[in-house]
RNA sequence: CGGGGCGUAGCGCAGUCUGGUAGCGCGCACGGUUCGGGACCGUGAAGUCGGAGGUUCAAAUCCUCUCGCCCCGACCA
């Protein structure tokens, strides 16, 4: 008898978009929420998926000529103060470190003593520091490009916080390079910009658009900002990873300076680009359903779980000692960059409740294996993405691991850019537009608008108003242009169309 | 920081209007029956009712102030 269709998340996506992402967080066993305000804890399943962002990435970025290094979190107030565009932006943002000490005070409570003579900002991004110490570094044209990047911890006081989204404090990677040309500056944007591309499309299998933003949503200090933006399951954009020119804005304020091969002094010019935390959040927007996550293989922290069926075997150490022999087997595949990752969830909890566990946390592959299947040498295969279930030789299933996994792989990919795909649409009029993303900003479940491709003439009152009366921001002029046409705002001509959505 | 909602056991909630001994479901522990997609019966442990003041014989409940969370907006990765 069919059991009734029961969702392991409430609510659905449809039902509440924003309620059901924590739920898929919680369920998924990814984060919670800490004591500290906007401040989460990663959960191992969680920070797994972080883990394998950074060791992607990381041999990517040194695949591409660049060395980690670690800066201070502390930046002196004054540094912060060196780029007026870059103070602008943060400042509004910046938690302030103003004592050294804490003492009791007359009621016993520890309060703030030993007051700094300057106050030392928590890094909300860390141009100013790295380019103090960049300054030293470079002095001649030998010295560049100089390609550093850092893994790190930073803090942003955002007024609203969402889990992975937009957290106090998160985790990223910043690059910092300086360069003897504004070209060379620029193409350095640009390939990295390429690299979070690749990965957000191979390893995250999340399809992103990549574009340049506009001046109004630019870094602040940059000279030009690129972004591949994703489109989350309820039509929003996420921007998913930025890259600035800075051009020499950060060398003037820092004094980042070279001589060149005339032996003439040079402000050199710079980079930034970062990706974080954020991502995780992405990948769950792009891929969860109402059962919970859909991790991507290959980020996945497990690809496989053997889940053991003793209960009724009449010998369950041998069905245990089956499970440990293909567990081991499995774990010695390569699948691309590493070897198989295979839990044996041992755990002595009833059959469903621990399958549906491994469901909402969104393990690829799942296999239940009991005294039946050991007894024909097979395995129970269970996919999470389709759902599909099937019995397999044992060791057919072996041979085909990697390519059930890259299969998925694949799926979800496409799957993504399916529904990106119908959520666009190209649009020629100022009411089209605003028929496309009405105005029931405020309901929980998700609108049915997505991105809006128009053309505009570039005016940043366009981009004003639609923000004040749609709540819709320019996300991104993509690089990959469209034919030149007429802004439906202005009149004006249009080199190409832009991608318009609420964002997160 | 503005508007709205909400803080009661690990989670989800009722109780608050109308003050009178702290409740329910799930989860957890133990025992038993079960077991290939979220089992059932029994027993049990678990709460400074977000915090601080106040009113009162008596406060989860009324008043004041605070802290935090969620949604929308503004800001932003």
């Amino acid at each position: 008898m069919a059991k009734k269709e029961v969702n392991a998340i409430s609510p659905t996506r449809a039902e509440n978009y924003p309620e059901w992402y924590q739920q898929v967080i919680r369920a998924a066993d990814l984060a919670e929420q800490s004591p500290v305000r906007g401040c989460m804890v990663i959960k191992p399943w969680g920070y797994a998926m972080w883990e394998n962002v950074q060791r992607v990435l990381d041999a990517k970025f040194k695949a591409t000529g660049h060395k980690n290094a670690y800066f201070p979190i502390f930046i002196p107030k004054s540094f912060l103060e060196k780029e007026a565009e870059h103070v602008e932006g943060f400042a509004k943002e910046c938690a302030v470190v103003t004592h050294h000490r804490l003492e009791a005070g007359p009621d016993g409570k520890l309060v703030p003593a030993g007051e700094l003579e300057e106050p030392l900002i928590v890094r909300p991004t860390s141009e100013t520091i790295i380019g103090a110490m960049f300054s030293k570094w470079v002095q001649s044209y030998r010295d560049l490009p100089l390609l550093i990047n850092q893994w790190a911890n930073v803090v942003r006081w955002e007024l609203r916080t969402r889990m992975f989204l937009r957290t106090t404090e998160f985790l990223w990677q910043e690059g910092h390079t300086v360069h003897a040309t504004p070209e060379e500056a620029i193409a350095e944007a640009r390939k990295m910009l390429d690299v979070y591309a690749e990965f957000a499309e191979t390893y995250m299998a999340m399809p992103v658009i990549k574009g340049e933003k506009s001046p109004a949503e630019r870094f602040p200090g940059a000279v030009s900002t690129w972004t591949i933006e994703a489109m989350m399951q309820d039509g929003k954009a996420l921007q998913a990873g930025t890259s600035h020119n800075l051009g020499q804005n950060f060398a003037k304020s820092s004094e980042i300076k070279y001589l060149d091969a005339q032996g003439v002094l040079q402000f050199a010019w710079t980079t930034s680009w970062g990706v974080s935390t954020r991502l995780i959040g992405g990948l769950v927007m792009t891929h969860s359903d109402d059962d919970g996550l859909i991790v991507p293989p290959r980020l996945a922290p497990a690809h496989i779980v053997i889940l053991p069926v003793t209960a009724k075997a009449e010998d369950p150490e041998a069905v245990l000692a089956y499970c440990r022999k293909l567990r081991d087997e499995l774990c010695a595949l390569r699948y691309h960059e590493r070897n198989l990752e295979v839990e044996l969830d041992e755990r002595d909890l009833r059959g469903g409740e621990k399958a549906w566990s491994w469901i909402k946390k969104g393990v690829p592959i799942r296999l239940e294996i009991g005294p039946r299947d050991m007894a024909q040498n097979a395995v129970f295969m269970a996919r999470r993405d389709t759902k599909d279930k099937e019995s397999m030789a044992r060791d057919a299933f072996i041979s085909a691991a990697p390519g059930i996994l890259d299969a998925m792989q694949k799926g979800m990919f496409e799957r993504a850019k399916a529904f990106r795909q119908s959520r666009t649409r190209e649009i020629d009029s100022e009411a089209e537009l605003y028929a496309y993303f009405g105005t029931n900003q405020d309901e929980a479940a998700p609108s049915q608008a997505g991105f809006a491709l128009t053309h505009w003439s570039g005016d940043p009152e366009i981009e004003a108003k639609l923000k004040a009366e749609l709540g819709v921001t320019l996300r991104c002029i993509p690089l990959e242009a469209s034919a030149p046409g007429t802004c439906p705002f202005t009149g004006k001509p249009s080199k190409q169309r832009v991608i318009w959505a609420r964002a997160y």
